[in-house]
DNA sequence: CGTCCACGGGAATTGATGGACT
DNA sequence: AGTCCATCAATTCCCGTGGACG
């Protein structure tokens, strides 16, 4: 039944992009002036997760590469890459195929990526809300070239804390909001995704139609279900998807979602998250900083937990956080306390 | 009011790393 | 080779602010 597991990763960029147009207009706008050699104007794309943020970015810049072969282009996460000096060097390597020492210091940075930037670049920064500071923003201004693609959930001032006279010279000439996909528009993706992955005649459009009524405008929660109807009706030697497994694959595919998130977090946000899963009803944060503090060995700041870990633990969509009239009440996410799942 | 809970600015400390100087 | 200094990230420490509540 599967044909090409590729077209269902995370990664997958397709080709052309579904149900986003206007939006790839506005981008592919916004960096049309490289195509005459000059500087493009910054954009900034925001709206929830899974509506084809990162695609669209990713997807414009290959476009523009079409156009305009080689145009030298960076992705930066900065989820993982949030200060000045770590987002320079993802651009230096990207940008310009610097290969570095394992540091360089921020100024030695900037001449590199600027000695070797001959003409217009791109430079797209992903979950850009997690920055440290802005300050690195004003870096990639003073780049003669340089223009970026800015990415979050939120519509936030990236500039709230620069100087006025900063800000008057740089501009963000294009924000693009991203809406919640459509039923149909996910019903569309999936149909392509099964279309170029997937033998003929594996699924039915009232079994995608399903999957995308209970993905929720997701398209990523959406095509991992999809990939885990397939494996399930693999696994019972099928060659097609019965609509019987599709509530089953919704959910398991959540699961398998958050699994993979908790095997990533490192030792601190782990004890967190067991001290929750232990706490029926959540915990308010000085509870929750009690008991981890009993829990790990070498347990971090109350400030530290509530600046980092927490909000991570939050961002990942493992826990959630409710005011209650001056204290706040940590849960988890998806956790339902109220029915006891039997055995089997 | 006094107390509890929580927020967050800002300075300080620690530790790794790498380059310059001797 | 040994010492010293700069940079940077991670983390802690100090402390004032403010809302809710009795």
């Amino acid at each position: 039944m599967l044909r090409d597991g590729e077209v269902f990763r995370d990664d997958h960029l397709p080709d052309p992009i579904v149900g986003r147009n206007r939006h790839m207009n506005e981008v592919t706008d916004a960096l049309a002036p490289i195509e005459d050699g000059f500087r493009a104007e910054n954009v900034f794309l925001f709206g929830p997760s899974g509506v084809g943020k990162t695609t669209v970015a990713k997807a414009a810049v290959r476009e523009l590469r079409r156009e305009v072969l080689e145009v030298p282009y960076a992705y930066v996460n900065c989820w993982q890459d949030h200060t000045r000096n770590r987002v320079l060097d993802q651009i230096a390597r990207g940008l310009v195929g610097a290969t570095l020492p394992r540091s360089s210091s921020t100024s030695r940075l900037i001449d590199l990526i600027k000695s070797n930037l001959h003409g217009p670049g791109v430079v797209i920064l992903d979950e850009a809300d997690q920055l440290r500071g802005t300050e690195v923003l004003y870096d990639l201004h003073e780049i003669r070239g340089l223009s970026w693609i800015g990415i979050a959930n939120r519509e936030i001032d990236l500039f709230a804390d620069l100087d006025d006279r900063i800000t008057s010279r740089i501009s963000v000439a294009y924000r693009v909001r991203f809406d919640t996909y459509g039923e149909d528009t996910i019903t569309e993706i999936l149909s392509r995704r099964a279309r170029d992955g997937l033998g003929p005649g594996a699924v039915n459009d009232d079994v995608l139609a399903r999957i995308a009524r209970l993905s929720e405008g997701d398209a990523r929660q959406a095509i991992t279900a999809l990939r885990v109807a397939v494996r399930m009706a693999s696994q019972e030697g099928l060659a097609a998807i019965p609509e019987r497994l599709v509530e089953d694959a919704v959910r398991n595919a959540e699961q398998e979602v958050r699994q993979k998130t908790i095997s990533k977090l490192n030792t601190h946000q782990r004890a967190l998250h067991e001290v929750l899963v232990e706490a029926e009803g959540g915990l308010i944060q000085k509870e929750l900083y009690a008991r981890y503090e009993e829990r790990h060995d070498d347990p971090v700041t109350l400030r530290y937990l509530r600046e980092n870990h927490l909000p991570k633990l939050e961002h990942y969509n493992l826990i959630e956080v409710e005011w209650d009239r001056g204290t706040k009440r940590y849960s988890l996410v998806g956790v339902d306390h109220s029915e006891s799942t039997p055995e089997l």
